[in-house]
DNA sequence: AAAAAAC
């Protein structure tokens, strides 16, 4: 199939001049084939592999048919973590750069409501959002869907499975019925195909053939349970990824793994849902940075997550549902990269290795694990985050404060990595050896006359 | 079992 550029479709400049500094050239299979039904106002189910793409395609779809002048909740995307709502509310606010004024508000849950409030007082042109937290403002009254032209579901078959269909359809009967529903996954089971036919109108079925995972390399263990920690930390050991992402079962596991794990020196983060939710922000921020290579995670971190360059997944257990798999190893190896994915399963979990090979068409990979299991090789980073607050939003946007701090801090500018900013915080990865001289510089930096607080997060 | 509103 011949690729297309993102200019063959008749897409706003302000749109296609964010796509050429964003640095994508041509659009991929998932966009090139769900763009064109969406432009014409199609409902859309949209099926491709992981890290091909979903989110811009539906991002562009949806932004195509926003009004800037006019001051109304437009469009809404729901995700099932919060952690995906945030990181697709800021690929959006990345391609609406150079659209006029565009207000988007996140609702998610665990934080204070008071701020979405406020946003919530001029109306939003896009909702980005939990389904819980969006149903308390609808029910509230503050959040008013009566001029919504796009509703997407993204991971669309977990939003329409058993835990958050309710919800979800809650959501569905306050939005107007003539509108545009967007469905998009990496995984559409035939159940949720069925439940298409009560929340869409005649919608265009996108299937981009799943070589999800295709860059990626899998290899299933075979262990026994009591050996399970030492296998893992053998795996770890052995091929010591740059980045690798375990995944769990249960909370509960996540956290002894992560203790385990640490209590053999090595440096762990974990992401589940027992940590507080601004901690849970700064751990992503963190591993994403490199500040730290392990993140053991539950089910949480299996969907949607685009962490760059991440090199290794690991199932420390395997899930029970094939798809939630795919997920996960979808998390490696996206927009045409490697990775590796290495699988742990106990005998009496052999069936969910059966589960895989039916479902994926695949031959699973088993390998022994040696019987002397390798020492551990602790895998230390080389790079420390630093936080930098930039207080209140009205007085510094976190754009001004990652200038101002540039330029006043020479040092920092040659020693940054990665940068993120949420709203008044901003996050630096600096090489270790550096930090302690940037730290320095910076508490001493005032900026625009005003003093900030640094730390560093690790 | 996980996630998720919130308490």
């Amino acid at each position: 199939m011949s690729r297309q550029p993102f200019s063959s479709l008749s897409l706003n400049p302000a749109l296609l001049q964010a796509i050429d500094v964003l640095g994508f050239k041509q659009m991929t299979p998932i966009q090139a084939a769900t763009l064109p039904p969406m432009l014409e106002g199609h409902d859309v189910i949209g099926q491709g592999p992981t890290g091909s793409g979903k989110t811009a395609a539906y991002g562009l779809g949806l932004l195509s048919r926003i009004d800037p002048a006019l001051s109304r909740t437009q469009a809404m995307v729901l995700c099932p973590t919060r952690e995906l709502a945030d990181q697709v509310a800021r690929e959006i606010r990345a391609l609406a750069r150079f659209m006029p004024n565009i207000k988007l508000s996140i609702l998610s849950g665990g934080i204070a409501k008071r701020p979405q409030l406020a946003s919530l007082e001029h109306d939003p042109h896009i909702v980005v959002g939990m389904a819980g937290r969006v149903l308390e403002h609808l029910d509230d009254g503050m959040l008013k869907l009566a001029d919504l032209k796009v509703l997407v579901l993204d991971e669309a078959d977990r939003m329409l499975g058993a835990d958050f269909e309710a919800e979800s359809r809650a959501i569905v009967e306050h939005a107007p019925k003539a509108r545009q529903t967007l469905f998009f996954s990496a995984t559409f089971p035939d159940a949720v195909r069925g439940l298409s036919r009560q929340l869409q109108k005649k919608p265009k079925e996108i299937v981009v053939a799943g070589d999800s995972g295709a860059q990626v390399t899998q290899t299933f263990f075979e262990v026994a349970p009591e050996r399970r920690i030492d296998a893992l930390a053998h795996l770890l050991s052995r091929h010591r990824p740059e980045s690798a992402l375990v995944f769990c079962f249960t909370r509960n596991d996540a956290r002894d793994v992560e203790a385990q794990l640490k209590k053999r020196g090595f440096e762990v983060l974990g992401l589940h849902g027992d940590i507080e939710q601004r901690e849970r922000d700064e751990v992503l921020v963190r591993f994403a940075n490199g500040s730290a290579r392990v993140l053991v995670a539950t089910d949480v971190a299996a969907r949607g997550l685009d962490i760059k360059d991440l090199a290794a997944v690991i199932s420390y257990e395997l899930p029970e549902d094939p798809d939630q798999h795919v997920h996960r190893v979808g998390r490696t190896g996206r927009a045409g990269k490697s990775g590796i994915a290495l699988h742990l399963y106990t005998p009496r979990e052999h069936e969910r290795v059966r589960d895989i090979e039916d479902h994926l068409q695949i031959r699973a990979d088993i390998e022994k694990l040696p019987a002397t299991l390798l020492p551990d090789r602790p895998m230390p980073a080389n790079v420390v985050t630093l936080c930098v607050d930039g207080g209140r939003r009205d007085k510094l946007r976190p754009g001004d404060l990652l200038g101002a701090l540039t330029n006043e801090v020479g040092v920092v500018k040659e020693a940054v990595g990665k940068i993120t900013s949420f709203d008044t915080r901003t996050y630096f990865a600096i090489e270790k050896k550096l930090a302690e001289r940037v730290l320095k510089r910076l508490r001493e930096a005032k900026i625009k006359g005003r003093k900030f607080r640094v730390r560093p997060i690790d």
